[in-house]
DNA sequence: TCGGGTAACATTTTT
DNA sequence: TGTTACCCGA
C-alpha cells in the first residue's frame, strides 16, 4: 500500500489519506481524479473499512468496473468485490428492488428507458384524444423528468406556478394532466423510468426513517465522481445518507459540468462548503495527461465562462504540437480530410488506431466518418447512437423477457401482443387497452380476467388471446425450473420470433438472426460471470443489467485495435492520444438550441472544453462551409468558438483558414438582414421578398447550389480533390448538366449562397 | 387484419 | 434524406 501512495502528488496524497469527515476534491481535467478515487477506497480498506460499509458512486458503471479491479490488485479481489460501487441508477436500483414492497411494487419491477417512456407519452396523448401538435412526446417527457429530478410529484406540478406558466406559454397547458397519468400507468404497469430510480428512493428514505437509518449506518463512507453533474433527487440522496457519519468525499470539476439537461445543478458542488461547513478542500490543478499546448488552449476556452471554483490548470508535459485546423467544403469532404489526416498522424507517429478518437456534438454526424472510414478501410467503433440493445430484433426479443417476468409491464406487452403476427390486430388492441383504462386494471390482468368475454370480442378472437396468454404463462413457468440462458432460449423459439426472422433470407434478416444469437451469447456470458463470482443470476438481474447499460460500457470485442467514434458526452471521463473535434460550426456547436441563454451557451462552451481536454497529444479540430441536413445542403460558418482560442495554441497554417473564415461582425450581419420596413424601393423588395425562403435565398439558388456541391462530393468521393489556395478558396469542377466546356470556380465563403451563384454565372457566360 | 404506399416531419446531449 | 404515421385497398 505504502508504494502506491508514493505514486501521488503532494495535493493527492492529502486527499487520499484525510478520510475521516467531509471533503471536497476540486479536479482540473487529466489531474489524477479516478487515482484518487480509487486510492482512497483501497487506502480505506487497508486501515480495516469494511468494503460493504463504503459507497461509491460513479458515473459509469464500466469505471466502476475498473476501478473495482484496481482496488482488488491493490488490495485483494474478495474486498474490492463487496464494494458498493456502481452509477446512482444501479446502486439504487438494486436497493429498490430490496425494499420494492414497501413502496407498492414487486421486487421484479421494469425499467423503462426512453423508447419506452417515449411510446407511452404517446398512448397518452391518444387516450386523452390530444391532437395538437404543440404536445411533442419528447418534450412532454422532459418536463416530466425536470419534474421528476426536482422531486415534484404531479400535485405539486399542478400547483407549481412556474411550471404552469411556463407549459401554458410553450402551448402544452396540460402537461400536468400527462404527468399524472404517465405515473399512474407506469405503477399500474409495475415500472419505473430512469428518473424514478432516484425520486422512488428520495420517497423511500422519506416514508421509511428505519430504512433510511439502516443505510444510513451501513454507509460510513460516501464516495461520489463528477458530483457537479448530480442532480437534486442525487444530491438529496447522498445528503441523507451521509447524515449521520459525514464522512462524505465529492470528486468533481465544475468546468466538466455538461448535463443540466438532465438536471444537474452545477451548484451542488459550488455550495458543499455551506453544506458541509469545516470540510476539506482539495485541488488538484497539475494536469498529468496532456500536452501544455492542450492544457493552454483548453484553459483559454473555459476562461470565457464567469464564476468558476478559481484553479490554475497546468502542465508540465512537452510543449506538444499546436493544435490544427481541417476545412471542408463539405460535410463529406470533413469525413474525407479527417481520414487522410489520421492516416499521415498515424504512419508518422506509430500510434495504433486505438490512440484515435473522432468526437462530434450530435449523434447523426457519426454517419459521414462511418462511411469515410469504411472507404478508407479503416476499422472504427461507434459509441452511443443506435445501440445494440435498440435494434428492433433485440428489443423485440427483450420485450418478451420483460412480460414473462413482469406482465404488466404495459409497453413490453404492446410491443409483442401481436409480432409475430398472430392475428391480434389495431382493433383488438384498442378494445384491450380500453377495457384497462376502464377499470384501471393492466391490459395482461384484461387478458387473464375470467369475464374477458364481456369485453366483446368474437369466438376466433377470444380464442386467439387465449393462446397468447397462455404461451407467456408457460414461459412464466419455466423461470424457476431453467437459468436465464436456457430460458431466454426457449422464449426466443416459442415466440416463433426465431422462425419469424429466418423466413427474411435478406442480409438484413440474416443479421438480425446473427444480432439474436449475439444477444443469447451475452446471456450466457451473464450467467457464468455471475455464476462465477458467487451471485444469483435471474432474468430479472439480466434485464436490470441491460436496461442500465451506459454508452461506454457496451464495448463488445475489447481489446480490439479500432478507432473511437462518440459524441463529447460519452467521451467524459476518456482520454486518447489524438483526438479530432469535428463540426466545429455555428448551427451544430454550440447547438442552435443554446444559443439563446448565456447559461446554456457557457456549457456548451464547458463541452467544449471537455472535448479538448480528451486529449494527450493532438488535438484537430474540424469544420466544414456546407453541411446537409433534412435533406438539404446549407451554409454554414465556423464556430464562435474558435475565437476564443489563445492564438499561440494554433498551427500557423491553420490560422490563415481562420482569419480566412472569419465570421462576420454583428455589425456586419445586420447590414445583410432584410428589412421591408426599412427599405427605400420596397415595392420590388417585397416582391422578390415572396419568392425567398427561410433562409433569404432564393428556391431556385438553393437548388443550383445543391447541385454543385452534389457534383463536388461526386468528385471529392472519386478522390479529384483539386488543391485550394492558402485561404481555402477556388476549386475547378465540372458540372453536372453543364456543358463540358463550362467550367465553376466553387466559392463557398460566408456571403452564402448568392454570392456564390453569382460567381457561377459570370463564368457561365464568360465561357 | 395487414401490408403497401405516400405525406409529413425531423435533430442536441444520456442514465 | 431517412424515418415514421396514417390511410386505403385487398
Amino acid at each position: 500500500m505504502q508504494s502506491y501512495l508514493n505514486e501521488l502528488n503532494p495535493a493527492q496524497k492529502e486527499a487520499v489519506v484525510n478520510f475521516d469527515g467531509p471533503s471536497l476534491v476540486i479536479a482540473g481535467a487529466g489531474s489524477g481524479k479516478t487515482r484518487v478515487l480509487t486510492y482512497r477506497i483501497a487506502y480505506l480498506l487497508s486501515q480495516g473499512v469494511s468494503p460493504y460499509r463504503i459507497l461509491a458512486l460513479t458515473f459509469t458503471n464500466k469505471a466502476a468496473r475498473e476501478m473495482k479491479q484496481r482496488i482488488g490488485a491493490i488490495i485483494g479481489d474478495q474486498f474490492a468485490r463487496q464494494l458498493w460501487m456502481g452509477t446512482f441508477h444501479s446502486v439504487f436500483g438494486r436497493i429498490l428492488r430490496m425494499e420494492a414492497e414497501k413502496l407498492n411494487f414487486k421486487s421484479s419491477f421494469t425499467i423503462y428507458d426512453n423508447a419506452d417512456s417515449k411510446s407511452l407519452v404517446k398512448s397518452i396523448l391518444k387516450e386523452m384524444r390530444i391532437k395538437d401538435k404543440n404536445y411533442k412526446p419528447g418534450l412532454i417527457l422532459s418536463r416530466i423528468s425536470s419534474a421528476k429530478n426536482d422531486l415534484i410529484l404531479p400535485k405539486a406540478y399542478s400547483q407549481d406556478q412556474n411550471r404552469m406558466v411556463a407549459d401554458k406559454a410553450s402551448g402544452i397547458p396540460l402537461t400536468y394532466e400527462i404527468y399524472a397519468r404517465y405515473v399512474k400507468h407506469c405503477t399500474k404497469s409495475g415500472a419505473m423510468d430512469f428518473d424514478d430510480l432516484l425520486l422512488n428512493t428520495n420517497i423511500l428514505f422519506r416514508d421509511f426513517p428505519e430504512s433510511l437509518a439502516r443505510y444510513q449506518d451501513q454507509f460510513l463512507y460516501v464516495l461520489v465522481d463528477e458530483y457537479q453533474d448530480t442532480n437534486i433527487s442525487q444530491y438529496l440522496i447522498v445528503r441523507k445518507l451521509a447524515e449521520k457519519h459525514k464522512n462524505i468525499c465529492v470528486v468533481g470539476d465544475d468546468a466538466q459540468s455538461i448535463y443540466s439537461f438532465r438536471g444537474a445543478r452545477i451548484q451542488n458542488i459550488l455550495n458543499f462548503r455551506n453544506d458541509y461547513p469545516g470540510y476539506q478542500l482539495y485541488k488538484l490543478e497539475q494536469n498529468y495527461r496532456s500536452t501544455q499546448n492542450i492544457v493552454n488552449v483548453a484553459n483559454s476556452i473555459i476562461s470565457k465562462n464567469s464564476g468558476q471554483i478559481e484553479k490554475v490548470v497546468y502542465s508540465k508535459n512537452d510543449e506538444g504540437d499546436k493544435v490544427k485546423f481541417l476545412s471542408a467544403y463539405s460535410d463529406i469532404e470533413e469525413g474525407f480530410l479527417v481520414v487522410k489526416d489520421l492516416v499521415r498522424r498515424q504512419s508518422e507517429t506509430g500510434c495504433s488506431f486505438a490512440d484515435f478518437a473522432i468526437l462530434y456534438r450530435t449523434n447523426a454526424q457519426s454517419r459521414i466518418f462511418e462511411e469515410a472510414f469504411r472507404k478508407a478501410s479503416l476499422p472504427y467503433k461507434i459509441y452511443g447512437g443506435l445501440s445494440f440493445y435498440q435494434r428492433k430484433e433485440i428489443k423485440d426479443l427483450l420485450a418478451y423477457l420483460r412480460v414473462v417476468v413482469n406482465p404488466s409491464d404495459q409497453e413490453a406487452l404492446k410491443r409483442i401482443i401481436n409480432y409475430p403476427a398472430r392475428g391480434i390486430g389495431k382493433t383488438t388492441t384498442d378494445k384491450l387497452e380500453a377495457a384497462a383504462i376502464a377499470n384501471d386494471i393492466s391490459i395482461w390482468e384484461v387478458l387473464t380476467h375470467p369475464s374477458l368475454a364481456s369485453v366483446g370480442f368474437n369466438a376466433g378472437t377470444l380464442k386467439k388471446l387465449g393462446n397468447f396468454s397462455s404461451m407467456i404463462k408457460n414461459m412464466g413457468s419455466q423461470i424457476l425450473q431453467s437459468d436465464a440462458y436456457e430460458i431466454t432460449k426457449e422464449i426466443a423459439i416459442q415466440s416463433g420470433l426465431i422462425k419469424e426472422l429466418q423466413q427474411d433470407k435478406s442480409i438484413e434478416g440474416q443479421t438480425r438472426v446473427e444480432n439474436i444469437d449475439e444477444l443469447l451469447n451475452g446471456v450466457r456470458d451473464f450467467v457464468d460471470e455471475k455464476i462465477q463470482s458467487g451471485q444469483s443470476a435471474s432474468l430479472i438481474e439480466f434485464l436490470e443489467e441491460v436496461s442500465l447499460l451506459t454508452d461506454q460500457d457496451n464495448e463488445g470485442e475489447e481489446g480490439v485495435d479500432k478507432i473511437t467514434m462518440m459524441t463529447i458526452h460519452s467521451a467524459k471521463g476518456l482520454e486518447f492520444e489524438n483526438v479530432y473535434i469535428t463540426g466545429v460550426e455555428e448551427g451544430l456547436f454550440p447547438s442552435p438550441m443554446s444559443i439563446d441563454s448565456r447559461e446554456a451557451l457557457e456549457e456548451e462552451r464547458r463541452l467544449f472544453y471537455v472535448a479538448v481536454t480528451r486529449a494527450q497529444k493532438a488535438v484537430t479540430l474540424s469544420f466544414a462551409k456546407s453541411r446537409f441536413k433534412y435533406g438539404e445542403h446549407n451554409f454554414v460558418t465556423p464556430s464562435r468558438f474558435i475565437r476564443d482560442l489563445d492564438v499561440s495554441c494554433i498551427d500557423e497554417e491553420s490560422l490563415s483558414f481562420i482569419m480566412a473564415n472569419k465570421q462576420p461582425s454583428f455589425k456586419e450581419r445586420q447590414k445583410k438582414v432584410f428589412n421591408p420596413f426599412n427599405s427605400s424601393s420596397s415595392s420590388s423588395q417585397l416582391k422578390r421578398s415572396s419568392r425567398l425562403n427561410k433562409r433569404g435565398f432564393e428556391d431556385k439558388d438553393q437548388q443550383d447550389a445543391s447541385q454543385l456541391i452534389k457534383a463536388y462530393n461526386r468528385d471529392v468521393n472519386i478522390g479529384n480533390r483539386v488543391e485550394h489556395d492558402r485561404f481555402g478558396h477556388g476549386k475547378v469542377i465540372d458540372l453536372e448538366g453543364v456543358p463540358p466546356n463550362v467550367k465553376a470556380v466553387v466559392e463557398f465563403d460566408n456571403a452564402g449562397v448568392k454570392q456564390l451563384l453569382l460567381k457561377f454565372a459570370r463564368l457561365k457566360i464568360l465561357s
